[in-house]
DNA sequence: ATGGCGTATCGACAGTCATCTATGCAGGGA
DNA sequence: TCCCTGCATAGATGACTGTCGATACGCCAT
């Protein structure tokens, strides 16, 4: 459940084959995107001012319940793509820095195709 | 089930917060890509010379069978991912041109986070 | 200590998904 | 015309996932 190395270093999706661990490895990542309710809680952390949020302001977001926002915390969080930090009662979730970035470099399409 | 007109001209994911309707048609994107087979066949198709790939040859990249990579090129094509032409008895797929740009761009981070 | 508040975890359940086998369809050659 | 080949579709099934209610945990005030 560590939060893949494999975007470290990697060339564009379109300039070489993938082999299937570096697929499975960011497949993860793509997948916990892949949910309407976690892009919208990334979307709130980043613009938030300050860049972070805490889970109180996340729920209030949503018509959901407060476990089903912790567990797509839980899986954004997991992949590498959010950290949260306590403080008193309220737990703070804020980007993990360069992880979009690596994911945005990875789609990125070299000029020519 | 048509393919997004979302990325056309969105900010940043980062940039203000996605609405649920933005979310949700991204998060069909993401979830096509959250997949190490259906990576992998993105990753086949374009670092081909040419840019494209005909099935059998994407099919002779996994231990699949002929359906199952037929169902996934279906997922990918769907969302707008890539497009296939018949020539002959043989299909060939191919990259949508612009659509992983407009996803790499909504991940890209603005420089302070 | 005791209680209250903010979060996380657990167990359950319905819906979705990746995969398979079997079958259908279109194009080309004999 | 008939068959063969490449690909798509249909139906079934086991596994995974998003959601919930219930409950446990951590921190603070009283």
């Amino acid at each position: 459940m560590e939060p893949l190395q494999i975007l470290e270093c990697g060339p564009p999706l379109v300039r070489e084959e993938l082999d299937a661990v570096q697929s499975a490895e960011i497949a993860r990542v793509f997948k916990a995107l892949g949910d309407p309710v976690r892009l919208r809680i990334l979307s709130i952390v980043a613009a938030r001012q300050g860049g972070e949020a805490c889970v109180c302001d996340i729920t209030d977001a949503f018509d959901l319940t407060q476990p089903t926002i912790s567990h797509h915390l839980k899986v954004l969080k997991d992949v590498g793509l959010l950290t949260s930090e306590r403080r008193g009662i309220w737990v703070h979730y804020r980007l993990v820095p360069g992880t979009l970035s690596r994911l945005s470099a990875l789609l990125d399409v070299p000029a020519t195709v």
